[in-house]
RNA sequence: GGGCGUUUAGCUCAGUUGGAAGAGUGCUUCGUUUGCAACGAAGAUGCCGGGGGUUCAAAUCCCCCAACGUCCA
């Protein structure tokens, strides 16, 4: 069954009733009796566009966000709520999405599943978000953003423990308080529409706010979980009841502002200082002027009362967009042409979208994302790249950071940063930077793709359009300005050309998405209790006693040579590979058997012990480590925090673990950065790092709920990734570097001895990754390199001081004597080729020299170039060689009468049977070989006998 | 994580069906001019990213690796 009725008391009290949308079908409420539609259709137009909806809010952009969300903050307060600050835009506890894309992100999935607690319940929070799937839209349908905040009451209940706060009744009850008492929105402008919700696995009953044609809030129930005999039935999935009953709500800050400033688009109530001042920086005034006709004013707020019902999504068609748009502005006694219109309105377009993007690039790089090209980071160089192409259109002669900076003054002022200013307008000239190169060598892509392209052509052919943008970063639009410059005048962009590359992207998105899904390494996972790790108490315990609880047999690919069985024990102190950490080697035997720990790796809660042969269930066994290996692991694993920690200190904030391993021969740290590193930045942060060992004199390890752990040290714990259980381990370093890990530390930094950074790779654009060794494993690493070293100065003979001035002293005689042996052998060629003698003869003018010599087909190349460069000397030169099974050589002198007369190729393959070879070439020049050496006589009395015939 | 592209002289880049490694710029020398990024002549500069393979022959075709770029998740 679906979901019954949402009928409240609150829509009773305030004079509601429930009808039905004559457009959308949906149920929904409304104290207007004539009303027939929701108030979110194509026939409802903003009726709040130069009337605001919302009174006592005057003011405009960062001011009227200010004041609007303390408004709403603290009505939620004085109905006991607790307020919450917002969390990062940055969704780093989360391992399934880059971007904080609402605000119940915020507590997914670890609070929504019920295994954290909430940090206050209920709560009210205003969190920014970023959403990029709409980013086409922005700026042309006039409410679309790609950064907003998420206003929201949030609320956990748990009816089985006889925890309720609230549901539906006072939900809805506290929201037309919000909207008629603080707002002061006329209740017949409301209508509240029952819209059933679903998404992630997770239903319920939901209710739409919608305002003056505009949808303002979502209240959501969610009280729903997927589950295939259950028996609520919602947009084709079947849904049964949770245990947890959340009230997830969402209020667009930006709406509200725009309801009540009534301006044109949503871009003038929320930045009308960025787009007066892009408005004046483009000329945009002196477009209008043009046609003093037409009135702009009365254009432009009748397009945006249009725009309410137009659904302007991502990838309509914009031509037939266009037609409509201008068809329906006539009916209303507005004249445009579509000349007028795009002229208008795609500047107008740019001019605000240029400060929505800025707001998203400064959120997430003030968040401390580095641009990359993968992942969250590419989504940044993304944005950076649409502004500057926004920028470029609109023909501004101001850098992205100098917008960036004007943005932060006007739009961001006394918001905290985890970024500097500096840092962050240093990453965004460097984004510039990239740009530039890129149009740059985007150039001459065109050049060289459209090679063949005739001048007079008018398009550009798709597969060239597509690997453009694929390949080297041109978009369609780009590709044609850029042909346009270049020479091809007349090509223009093929209509819907555009739509068709998304569709095609989407397809390829869609046949590349299957997942990978890791191996198992047992047939199945038995119902056994969590296994007690000893590895945390004591890191220094190499030897317990514990019972087999399960034997299981290895099953895949993914195992150890040898190994056959995966042993569980009811504790161990053998460490299970995890957090970057490899696996613990060692022993477990019993009287009459030994077994050796080949790896260990973490099966569910089960830490699974590979071994080489069986136990039997109950056998009580002694366990011993491989106390080398683990003693190396753990100076690898808390060197990598160390050094983490001082290139976070060294390099700046927006430094970030990407991924970590730590084997025994070396430790790997992958570091957000946005530059590669060289050996001065390397020498740093390895002085640092040992600096710390040094002074820092024990670690700290705590265990705190996950709750305390956020607010307490907030979200750079997670530097390790998403966290999974409601317990987090961490690991402090003094105030050098705290983290939640769950690997094995020294309690004494300085047990590692030392730490050298021996190199830094490209993990990928923005990644940079250091290679580290410590304890044993660095002492190892000096001894090789000094082997090396000496092993290579015995060869030169000389001290390892001088061998860098050695090697290049070589290195420069041996390029040298080479040249010169290139030259002396010339010079034999010269005098072989100038005797005359038996060789050479005269035949009708042309000179034949017929003869053998030494060497490869390069050598021989020389020669002939000697014989037959000379235009005035006409000859016929054939040259053999009984290098590699024969080689045979044909040239005659270029347009002389020598090429006229002979054919090269022909005389080759007349003559390359003799050595039972091939070839071909130019008629003026042909080369082969064969496998028969001893026939090389014949094959040159061959030439000789076609010459003289 | 997946797809595509690039790697050739100090720099920026051409190089067609596999068959004699190029241009522009910079450099050296000489000449002409010295007011423009002046002009003329001559010259030097290449492990054609690395490693395998196919072939008589590979900058070119195939495989692997690396660096860089780019689009999509």
């Amino acid at each position: 069954m679906g979901l019954p009725p949402i009928d409240l008391a609150v829509f009773h009290e305030h004079g509601f009733t429930r009808m039905q949308c004559s457009v959308s079908g949906l149920w929904f409420w409304s104290t207007d009796a004539d009303r027939t539609t929701c108030g979110d259709t194509t026939e409802d137009e903003y009726t709040f566009i130069g009337k605001p909806l919302i009174d006592g809010f005057s003011m405009r952009g960062k001011e009227l966000k200010d004041a609007m969300r303390e408004a709403f903050l603290s009505f939620f307060e004085n109905v006991s709520h607790t307020r919450i600050a917002p969390y990062p835009v940055l969704a780093r506890w989360r391992d399934d999405i880059h971007l904080t894309i609402a605000s119940i992100a915020d507590f997914q999935p670890h609070v929504t599943s019920g295994e954290v607690e909430p940090p206050a319940n209920p709560l009210t929070i205003s969190q920014p978000c970023i959403r990029l799937t709409d980013v086409d839209a922005v700026g042309r349908s006039g409410r679309h953003l790609t950064t907003f905040e998420m206003m929201a009451h949030h609320t956990f209940n748990r009816p089985d423990e006889g925890k309720l706060y609230y549901w539906m009744e006072e939900c809805v009850q506290y929201c037309h308080q919000l909207m008629t008492d603080t707002f002061g929105i006329d209740s017949n402008e409301i209508t509240y529409v029952e819209n059933p919700w679903c998404g992630g696995g997770n239903a319920g009953a939901a209710v739409e706010v919608i305002v003056g044609g505009l949808e303002l809030a979502t209240l959501v129930f969610m009280n729903l979980s997927e589950d295939e005999d259950g028996e609520y039935e919602i947009k084709g999935d079947r849904y049964s009841e949770m245990p947890l009953q959340i009230i997830d709500t969402g209020y667009g800050l930006e709406r509200f502002c725009w309801a009540a400033a009534g301006t044109p688009t949503i871009y003038e109530a929320i930045y009308p200082e960025t787009v007066a001042w892009l408005k004046q920086l483009s000329g945009f005034d002196t477009i209008a002027s043009k046609w003093p006709q037409l009135d702009l004013d009365n254009l432009l707020s009748e397009m945006s009362r249009l725009n309410g019902i137009m659904n302007i999504e991502p990838g309509v068609d914009a031509t037939e967009l266009q037609a409509t748009f201008i068809r329906r502005l006539g009916e209303r006694g507005v004249e445009v042409n579509s000349q007028q219109f795009t002229a208008i309105t795609e500047p107008l377009a740019r001019i605000y979208a240029i400060p929505d993007h800025l707001h998203a690039l400064c959120n997430m790089l003030g968040d401390g994302l580095v641009p990359s090209n993968s992942k969250a980071g590419y989504l940044a160089r993304m944005l950076a790249r649409r502004t500057l192409r926004m920028r470029d259109d609109l023909g501004l002669d101001i850098s992205l950071a100098e917008l960036a900076a004007h943005h932060i003054e006007i739009n961001l002022a006394g918001e905290k940063m985890k970024q500097t200013p500096d840092g962050l307008l240093k990453i965004l000239s460097l984004e510039e930077e990239r740009y530039i190169e890129m149009l740059r060598k985007g150039q001459n892509v065109i050049q060289t793709q459209l090679a063949k392209l005739s001048k007079e052509a008018l398009e550009i052919p798709d597969d060239i359009l597509f690997n453009l943008n694929d390949s080297h970063g041109l978009t369609p639009d780009m590709s044609v300005s850029l042909a346009n410059i270049s020479g091809w005048k007349n090509v223009i962009l093929r209509t819907g050309f555009s739509a068709e590359m998304a569709q095609r992207h989407a397809i390829i998105a869609k046949a590349a998405a299957k997942q990978v899904t890791n191996n198992p390494i047992v047939e199945s996972i038995p119902q056994l209790p969590k296994t007690v790790p000893l590895y945390y108490e004591d890191v220094q315990q190499r030897e317990f006693d514990a019972s087999v609880l399960a034997c299981l047999p290895l099953i895949g690919e993914d195992i150890p040579a040898n190994a056959t069985h995966g042993i569980v024990l009811e504790k161990t102190c053998f460490y299970p590979e995890g957090g970057g950490q490899e696996g613990d080697y060692g022993m477990l035997s019993t009287d009459s058997c030994n077994r050796t720990v080949l790896d260990t790796r973490k099966v569910g809660d089960l830490v699974v012990h590979l071994t080489d042969g069986a136990f039997e269930a109950g056998d009580l066994v002694h366990g011993s480590l491989d106390w080398n290996r683990r003693k190396q692991l753990m100076d690898h694993h808390t060197a990598v925090h160390i050094v983490g920690g001082a290139a976070r200190r060294i390099l700046g904030p927006h430094i970030y673990q990407a991924g970590a391993n730590k084997s025994v021969e070396s430790g790997r740290l992958d570091i957000t950065h946005f530059r590669r590193l060289n050996r001065d930045d390397l020498d740093a942060i390895e002085g640092l790092a040992n600096e710390v060992i040094g002074k820092v004199q024990r670690t700290e390890k705590t265990t705190l709920n996950r709750k305390d752990a956020d607010r307490k040290y907030g979200f750079d714990l997670y530097q390790g990734g998403a966290p999974k259980g409601s317990d987090i381990r961490i690991l402090r370093i003094s105030d050098h570097d705290i983290q939640a890990c769950g690997g094995t530390h020294h309690d004494e930094p300085g047990q590692i001895g030392s730490i050298r950074i021996i190199r830094s790779a490209a993990v990928q654009d923005g990644v940079e990754r250091l290679h580290i060794v410590a304890g044993q494993a660095a002492l190892d690493f000096a001894r090789e390199q000094g082997e090396i070293l000496r092993m290579t100065s015995e060869i030169f003979a000389v001290s390892n001081q001088d061998l860098p001035k050695t090697a290049q002293r070589f290195f420069g005689e041996w390029k040298e004597q080479r040249k010169r042996i290139e030259q002396l052998e010339a010079e034999i060629v010269r005098l072989r080729t100038s005797g005359g003698g038996d060789a050479t003869a005269e035949v009708d003018g042309v000179r034949i020299v017929i003869m053998e010599a030494d060497g490869d087909l390069k050598q021989m190349t020389k020669m002939l170039r000697e014989l037959t460069l000379d235009s005035t000397t006409p000859t016929l030169a054939v040259l053999g060689s009984r290098v590699g099974g024969g080689k045979l050589m044909v040239a005659v002198t270029d347009d002389t009468i020598a090429s006229e007369k002979y054919n090269a190729v022909e005389i080759l393959k007349q003559i390359a049977g003799h050595i039972n070879g091939g070839g071909g070439g130019r008629p003026t020049m042909a080369q082969g070989g064969g496998s028969n050496p001893d026939g090389l006589d014949d094959a040159l009395q061959a030439a000789r006998d076609f010459v003289s015939q």
